[in-house]
This record gives C-alpha cells, sequence and structure tokens, in this order.
DNA sequence: AACGCGGGGAG
DNA sequence: CTCCCAGCGTT
C-alpha cells in the first residue's frame, strides 16, 4: 500500500472517471441546477436505465421550475406513476413553488438555502451544486459511503451518528478544491459500477493499492450492516400428552412454515385452555395438568417461547386420535425421529 | 425473504 | 439521537 493523501485519492479518481465514466446522461448534457436535481431525486430510488425515460417526460412537461411549481400536483404524480416513492413528487413539486415564492424562481445557489428546499438533504444538496455549478461540495450517498468506508477502513455502521460524522470528514478531505463535479460524479460511478455492495471488481479500481478493505479481504464487511434489530417476540403452548403407558402424542406439521413436515408436540395459542384442548383433542380431561419449564428457541426472524404443559391422561385409555398426522411413542424412542431441536429439549428434560 | 436507498418525522 | 418508513430492485 502506498501512502495515500486526499489529493491523491482525488486525482486516482479523477482519472478513472475522464477514462471510464459516464459523461452522456440526459441530465449531464444540460446540467442545470433544475435538471440535476429532478434526476437526483430520480435516482435516489430507482437505476440510471429507468430513470431516463421517465426524466425525459419529465422535462419535456415541466422543463422549467416554473412549469413544475405552477402544475397541479396531480399532474407531477401521474408523471412519477410508476416510480413510487409518492412523497419525493410531492416535495418535488413543494420546492419548486418554494422556489417560485422565496427565490423569484432561480434555483438556490447558497448550500444552505437548497437544504432548506423540502427533500432535499445535504448529500443531494451538495451533489446538484458541484454538478451543476461546480461548487465544491462533499456528497454522501450510498455508493459515497460504500468506497470511503472500504478504503479507508472506516468501522462501524454508517447509520450511527459517529460513523455518519467520520464519513462526511473524509469526504469533505478528499473532495478536491477543483473539478469537485466530475469527481463527486466519479464516485458515485464508482460505488456503483466497481465498489458494488457484493463481488466488488477490486482489479478496476483506481485505489485499490490504497484500499484498506482490500488489503484485508474484507470488502463484505466494509461498510458494516444495520445491527439486526431486535426480532418480534412470539409465545405459544406445546403440549406433552402422556397416556398411562408413559407414551406422549406427537403430531406432523404442516408441511410449510416453520419445522414443516417434522414430527412436533401439539401446539395451541399461549392463552388456549390445554384442558379445552385434551377434551376436544383426546376426548377426555387430563387427571392431572403440569406445567413444565418454558422453553426458549431463536429463530433468524423471531423468537419463541415456549411455555409447556405436561397433560397426564388417566387408564385405560390408550392411542387415541393416531392417524396419518399423528403417532404415541415414548419420549426416548421421539428422540430417532428427527425432532426440532427445541422439541427435543423439552423431551429430553421430561425423562431427566 | 431481507436489505438498502436519502430524507423526514416520531419517539 | 435513534428508529422507522416508503416501494422497488438486488442478492
Amino acid at each position: 500500500m502506498t501512502d495515500l493523501t486526499p489529493e491523491s485519492f482525488a486525482s486516482a479518481v479523477l482519472d478513472w472517471y475522464a477514462a471510464f465514466g459516464r459523461k452522456d446522461l440526459p441530465w449531464q448534457r444540460e446540467p442545470t441546477p433544475y435538471r440535476v436535481w429532478v434526476s437526483e431525486i430520480m435516482l435516489q430510488q430507482t437505476q440510471v436505465a429507468v430513470v431516463i425515460p421517465y426524466f425525459e417526460r419529465f422535462m419535456e412537461r415541466f422543463p422549467d421550475i416554473g412549469a413544475l411549481a405552477n402544475a397541479p400536483v396531480d399532474a407531477v404524480l401521474a408523471l412519477w406513476s410508476g416510480l413510487g416513492y409518492y412523497a419525493r413528487a410531492r416535495n418535488l413539486h413543494k420546492a419548486a413553488q418554494h422556489i417560485r415564492d422565496r427565490h423569484q424562481g432561480r434555483f438556490p445557489t447558497d448550500i444552505d438555502q437548497v437544504v432548506d428546499l423540502p427533500g432535499i438533504g445535504r448529500s443531494t444538496a451538495g451533489a446538484i451544486l458541484s454538478l451543476s455549478l461546480g461548487q465544491r461540495h462533499p456528497i454522501l450517498d450510498g455508493n459515497v459511503k460504500r468506497v470511503l468506508a472500504r478504503c479507508y477502513g472506516i468501522e462501524g455502521w454508517p447509520g450511527r451518528s459517529q460513523v455518519l460524522g467520520a464519513l462526511w470528514t473524509l469526504a469533505e478531505r478528499c473532495t478536491p478544491d477543483n473539478d469537485a463535479g466530475p469527481y463527486n460524479q466519479g464516485m458515485m460511478d464508482l460505488g456503483a459500477t466497481l465498489c458494488t455492495r457484493a463481488r466488488p471488481e477490486c482489479e478496476r479500481c483506481p485505489v485499490a493499492r490504497h484500499c484498506i478493505a482490500k488489503a484485508q479481504n474484507r470488502q463484505r464487511q466494509l461498510p458494516a450492516p444495520r445491527p439486526a434489530k431486535d426480532i418480534p417476540k412470539r409465545t405459544t403452548q406445546m403440549l406433552i400428552a402422556m397416556n398411562p403407558a408413559g407414551e406422549i402424542l406427537l403430531e406432523r406439521r404442516p408441511p410449510t412454515g416453520i419445522w414443516g413436515g417434522l414430527w412436533s408436540l401439539p401446539e395451541i395459542p399461549e392463552n388456549a385452555d390445554p384442558n379445552d384442548w385434551s377434551l376436544t383433542r383426546l376426548g377426555r380431561r387430563p387427571v392431572q395438568l403440569e406445567i413444565r419449564p418454558s422453553c426458549r428457541h431463536t429463530f433468524s426472524h423471531y423468537r419463541l417461547d415456549i411455555q409447556v404443559r405436561l397433560i397426564r391422561l388417566a387408564e385405560p385409555i390408550d392411542r387415541i386420535a393416531e392417524d396419518d398426522g399423528a403417532c404415541w411413542t415414548t419420549p426416548s424412542e421421539a428422540q430417532r425421529l428427527g425432532l426440532p431441536a427445541p422439541i427435543k429439549r423439552i423431551l429430553n428434560e421430561l425423562s431427566a
């Protein structure tokens, strides 16, 4: 790895952009703030190939800010139809009126005024002013975050304010005094075409020599994904119906859903009454109902708390309710059946 | 089937 | 500050 100054980083990106970047997308041919603004909002939610026809139609119908501001919002939404995220179209329209009413119809050139427009934050404002007017502002969209986090080995999830702040600082330092427009476009192209989330093409990357993620072969880890959110919790009851011979009732799970097709204990909702189940399913009441230790199992998408109830049945009943989907067996024999792990545990503890 | 995208709004 | 959302494409 060679040493990496902000200047050398920027010039590597600029050289790469000059050679390989995209330069004649519709909004790049006549890059007014208005056109770049509309394209940036569209590109936030959709990729280039899809955006192009929408952009062309939009510009034909609303060639300038005034046309957009004076149109009924429904006309704007109609042209947005198919892109989704309609709040953005509403914001676009509202911002156009804002510009008409408070900026004499001219797109503001002061970044603070741009950020004040609805639907435009710091990154989009920087993109508009740098790409259209060449002003020096950093941007930090998802592509740029990925390039910087990898190259500079920034740890942590960019959703955390501290990590985000570190990335903004880097973005600010790396942005060159001149050519901020091509540089920003180059960063976005780099992230969109080479430094992709999966399978980055490091061989073609102009800053691969400097890239910390590449040096450590940690492209997949950076930037860190958002931490797994608290998974929902569900509670259920599982019933151990035991006959006088010490056999318990197992039921086959439905083919789809968790533990599809596996043998398991009968399951009822957490607030259902096991006595009722016994009466309905087995035709008699338990002689004894015992609360067993509950069991917790975590799936990838939720946590299941299993409340275990032992239903002891009186003589002389045996083998009731047995069919294709149900069988009576001893807990130790059941261990060989291929039970879901938590069910296995429950039965283990029963024998213990 | 989950994740990410930029900004906004709720908690 | 952190969390969640919109709506679709990608993995």
